[in-house]
DNA sequence: CGATGCCCTGAACTTTGTTAAGGTGTCAAG
DNA sequence: CTTGACACCTTAACAAAGTTCAGGGCATCG
């Protein structure tokens, strides 16, 4: 275990072991055990554990906005906020619980705030007022926040059996619910719903356009 | 501190405890104090914390059932989903950080399920596909999540000094974002901001039916 | 060589979840 | 009326987690 801890790998090793153990096993000890190292040396670099969740959190938010900046504009604004959403989604997607975690950390940064001018510049220019171009952004995270939570809520590893096969979920639905039943056996996961609904979302921005 | 305890008096102290001090102090001791007993009091009525935290979702999510079951589907589908959506945010505004803490809970309910039924049914016979009725749901599900949590967030008591104040923040932002400038200063909270943004997911379900 | 400052260790304190063992009351059976 | 069983609570205690504190190695710089 190579030594030389730093604010850094700390954060990376925090991130690594939550993707490992899940939220309740990122303890300050186990943190410092796999940096190879005692708890106590962790306060050296970091002042409490909330710090290092503050932390953790900016790193993430970071990533978001490095990804953010690499997006293409010239495809125009509704290409443009459907890749803003993916990308979202994508980072989120890429810590366990990481849009419930994540999610609307509070903006520590200046440069997270500075990001939005240059999409505020996009909608409006594609005739967007400048009060309807603060909502669709605001619109389209809501939707990726709560999209992700649910589908990361689902992805989790079921403690209790599987009440997720088809038949088994019929019979604890119970009579009288058809609609419920067919809904959930049509229903699929993952990429294609997420593009199908963002989809939705979308055609509602579109239509402030006339 | 009248006597007694009872499984429904704990999850409603804890629901009491939590809107008071937050997630952080609601703590099995301070609960059990609240209730006038001795800690482990309480594993007498429950098994454990997560327990605990189980059944306060629930009871949560038993009243957002509740609510939606009283909402009258003649008015349409429109403002049947609004409706919907209202009553879902009103539930979480309810608690503390509630839609960061009940959201995208796991179903141990059937009913939370069988009431979906009336639902597909409004928007199917309103000339929605299955899917898409299926979508709908979800879609402003996601959103209403999303937009709660962002609120709830900031809602939330600033542990740092104000940076709301609108110089303070336009100088904190720095040079070369007026649109993100300007777009605060007109920016509101609350319900009008909602109803706005719901308004615009509900053009986008409507696109569909044509 | 000695001092200074950085980075870490070892021991210990506090809070919190949880368990063990034992009381006190009620209530029904003998 | 006694006895025992059960429900419900108490006190004492433990383990794990966050955190603090005193000090020790080890480099660098005078």
């Amino acid at each position: 275990m190579a030594k030389g801890i730093t604010r850094e790998r700390i954060v990376a090793a925090a991130l690594d072991l939550l993707n490992d153990k899940g939220m309740d096993a990122l303890t300050v000890r186990a943190l410092a055990s796999r940096l190879g190292v005692g708890a106590p040396a962790l306060y050296w670099h970091v002042r409490n554990k909330q710090e290092l969740l503050d932390e953790m959190a900016t790193f993430v938010i970071r990533r978001v906005i490095e990804a953010l900046g690499k997006i293409d504009h010239g495809a125009g604004w509704r290409e443009g906020l459907a890749a803003y959403a993916r990308v979202l989604r994508a980072e989120y997607l890429r810590h366990r619980d990481g849009a419930r975690i994540f999610s609307g950390t509070r903006y520590v940064d200046p440069e997270v705030v500075r990001q939005k001018e240059s999409w505020l510049e996009l909608l409006t220019g594609a005739g967007f007022s400048l009060a309807e171009a603060d909502d669709a952004l605001d619109v389209i995270t809501a939707f990726v926040v709560g999209f992700v939570i649910e589908e990361q809520e689902r992805r989790r590893p079921d403690d209790d059996g599987d009440r997720y096969s088809a038949e088994e979920r019929d019979k604890w639905l119970g009579e009288g619910v058809e609609l419920v039943k067919a809904a959930f056996h049509l229903r699929d996961d993952g990429d294609q719903r997420f593009e199908r609904q963002l989809g939705v979302v979308l055609d509602g921005l579109e239509s402030r356009l006339r």
